[in-house]
DNA sequence: GGACACAAAATTGTATACAATTCGACTTGG
DNA sequence: CCAAGTCGAATTGTATACAATTTTGTGTCC
């Protein structure tokens, strides 16, 4: 037996598994932004080479999960204010149109799949796993973006969504996530009645709110940068 | 002296360096889609180990200018119509809005850097280096994305802009590109003279003109798809 | 006690060795 | 002659060794 803690993975973790899982602890804010992630200790854990382990890393990266400085490792991202403004606002351009084009192509499985992602996020809250309700919460939006038909513009979509998991866990500043049911159960009754005018007022109404529960105040940016600076 | 093709590199070409050298090749149609990038290869003209060309290989399918298959390697991408179609459906979503912050943010020194572009473009088009062009004629479009100042968006565009030379490489129907000249220059003058409407629909229509100077027949598709699984 | 210098430890960067897989040519039996 | 199978070369996947760099700790001098 190695020194490797052996986390009960029957398959040989590949790196896009291994990319999986820490992007799923990452949503789930289980590892806060800033997190140094040091290599050895990753190649342990997953019981994998460093070269995966590398690999996987430079996949997060890509997706902004993750910053890798040369000579200096890779981190959790901790996005600045301004950051999280501009993704924000990409995701005001970018999803209302989506959601559109979903109301008009949504099928009764479509549907189906969304309301089953709304209850499975009711039932993290309701388990007390609010990392989880908000790791759902994001899968709705990438869900939406599939259903679309625009690949290109659903792989923006997701990794605005990814980044917005950071940047909640950086800014937010209310309690209850409860707003995002209502707006959610709104969203899919427009798709399911294909009205799709309903349905990209609706998401950018949404994304309007989630923008504006955020505490952005300039200060914060140079707070972070300062911590940043500091920490890593 | 090694075997290395030694190609007048000072530095010890980093992973960041061969990957942009790759695409530059790739931008300015040097490497045809559906290209076989043997690891070995390139790891002997560069003068580096596999170790870094597989991570350069792999910052490259990130922007999807070249596809990485399990225990197949990697080539240069090769998309199809549908995914040619949402390319530039993409783009324009994203970039005649941008056009428009670029409008109001532009600087003296924004438009001096815009028109030296399009002086190399023009050089280019002279010196009958139609690659070269095609390359000039998408960095003109991520610098406007630079100029709206929103990294994110831009970040899209970069990948979109670099998806389309290939896109074009592969179903560009037209001989002269001199139309874009003449879009380009206007766009210039509606950003010089903070027009943003002006701006946007410039942008727009310009878009429109490249989606449409394509041939992408839906037989095209098959045809493609049908090439890749024999040749690669 | 604090600033500096320098050595030791930790961590990342790169090359290389070897294992696993795929691809192609050849053989062989029908 | 063709189909299927098999061996070998080519290529990719992964682990490991070592070099380069950063970080940390310690001692010295003022």
């Amino acid at each position: 037996m190695t020194r490797s803690t052996d986390s009960a993975l029957k398959r040989p973790a590949t790196s896009e598994s291994i990319a999986h899982a820490l992007s799923l602890a990452i949503h789930e804010h289980k590892i806060a932004p800033g997190t140094k992630l040091v290599e050895d200790e990753l190649a342990d854990i997953y019981g994998v080479s460093r070269t995966v382990i590398r690999a996987a890393l430079q996949n997060l990266s890509h997706v902004k999960l993750v910053v890798i400085r040369r000579n200096k490792g890779a981190s959790v991202a901790s996005p600045s204010t301004t950051e999280a403004h501009e993704v924000f606002e990409a995701r005001e351009l970018l999803e209302p149109r989506t959601a559109r084009s979903a109301a008009m192509r949504a099928t009764r499985s479509d549907i189906k799949r969304l309301e089953r992602h709304m209850s499975d996020e009711h039932a993290a809250l309701e388990a007390s796993d609010p990392g989880r309700a908000l790791y759902l919460s994001g899968l709705f939006h990438t869900e939406i973006a599939r259903i679309a038909n625009q690949t290109t513009i659903a792989g923006f979509i997701e990794t605005l969504v990814a980044r917005s998991s950071l940047i909640i866990a950086l800014y937010w500043r209310r309690e209850s996530a409860l707003c995002e049911k209502h707006a959610h159960h709104a969203l899919v009754q427009a798709l399911a009645d294909k009205n799709a005018d309903a349905a990209e007022d609706l998401m950018r109404s949404h994304l309007v709110d989630l923008h504006s529960a955020l505490y952005l105040r300039e200060r914060n940016d140079r707070t972070l940068s300062l911590k940043d600076a500091l920490t890593q």
